[in-house]
DNA sequence: TCCCCTAGTAACCGTCAAGTTACTTGTTGG
DNA sequence: CCAACAAGTAACTTGACGGTTACTAGGGGA
């Protein structure tokens, strides 16, 4: 029985829309991407995933193979979109703070994703450990610039400073909990967001080397 | 047929050995810690702790009721625990850095648990909030007397700066893979930990507001 | 037109894990 | 010494979950 055959307006034909295999494959990407950030791997479950993209299970297995194959696609379309996302950055380092904290907040899917992936690492190496590493080092190198040019302390060790930074704007959002502890928010409420934001600010001014205390 | 049967040295009458609910007990909840530690709560696997324990399983239903009144039990030993840990803190709130983080070295478990509760809140509202948030807000007290005594900048907010305290401690830790790839070790590395006690000292070195630049 | 590959479906299977049942064995107080 | 309760055990139940089987249906090219 051809769909058109009860209602009223005929489907555009231009369009399929019985099967559309893109459209699926998106579907399921989008499902998963969400199942997995609030679950995790092991707790994500693939019925759910089916359900909330409206396909049916098979389908999942048969563009994806498995979970696990799945899970990769997920992550790594995540961490190509990431990538484009954090060009648009500021070039001084310690201005990096406040954006990078907006961006956090802007994709908690990724900062939960980060977080499976820290408690189940100790099984796998590391997905796309490389690259990751690669992309950091150019960062490093962005800090000992700014060393150079005065703006940041020599001293410090330009790999524990990235890694201080990440900690200071990906911290509040992997830790809720730890958030409302200390300031009776939670991460997601946008009051608590601008006063970060603010705060980043004042301790990146406070970081700077002294050349004269300006007014 | 009584164990003294076939082997040599009798049991000693003193302490009973086929039987010792205490020692049943302690078992469980050590071997409910590593596995909770481990997995989290929906991972962890309650026949593997009852194997680990060396115990029948239904022993652990039988003290704890389910799997969720053992986790309960853990967390709660566990919270117990660490505030007598961290009664031998330093005074001075920037100092804390350090212990605080060596602390965190020595209890890495209590990081994952910490983890895992982040990941799941949503569900719970905050096993054992109001002491926590009371114990942190004694904790920002001490931050705003050493403002007052002109030992860290004025403008910051307090909760912020006990939220940015943990991050720089708890961080490294948290996320193995991203101390990874900013520095090429992992938080377990004892060279690792040397690195980041010294920029710690000289990170917190660099918040001090500049009284003079003592040599 | 018809063939064949791909998209899509429903029902099923083996396994695994939480929790229970029904039992045996040790300990202790009267 | 023995009843009664606590400690301990093995085998089972029930439901969920990852993955598969065996099928139907659409649609583009020869």
């Amino acid at each position: 029985m051809p769909i058109k055959s009860a209602g009223g307006k005929a489907v555009p034909k231009f369009k399929p829309v019985r099967r559309d295999p893109a459209r699926t494959k998106l579907r399921i990407l989008a499902a998963a991407l969400e199942e997995f950030s609030r679950q995790g791997f092991a707790g994500g479950r693939v019925d759910v995933i089916a359900r909330r993209a409206g396909i049916n299970k098979r389908m999942l297995y048969h563009y994806f193979g498995d979970k696990q194959g799945l899970f990769r696609e997920v992550m790594h379309r995540k961490m190509v979109q990431r990538e484009a996302w954090l060009v648009g950055a500021p070039e001084d380092p310690l201005d990096i703070l406040a954006y990078w904290f907006q961006v956090a907040c802007n994709d908690t899917e990724w900062v939960r994703l980060l977080e499976w992936e820290a408690l189940q690492l100790a099984d796998a190496p590391l997905a796309n450990g490389a690259k990751r590493r690669a992309s950091c080092r150019r960062f490093m190198e962005r800090i000992r610039k700014s060393q150079r040019l005065g703006r940041m302390p020599k001293d410090f060790d330009a790999g524990q400073m990235a890694l201080t930074m990440m900690a200071l704007t990906t911290f509040p959002l992997a830790f809720p909990q730890m958030t409302w502890i200390a300031t009776g928010m939670l991460p997601t409420d946008p009051k608590f967001q601008r006063q970060r934001v603010k705060f980043l600010s004042q301790f990146a001014a406070a970081l700077r080397p002294a050349t004269q205390s300006a007014a």
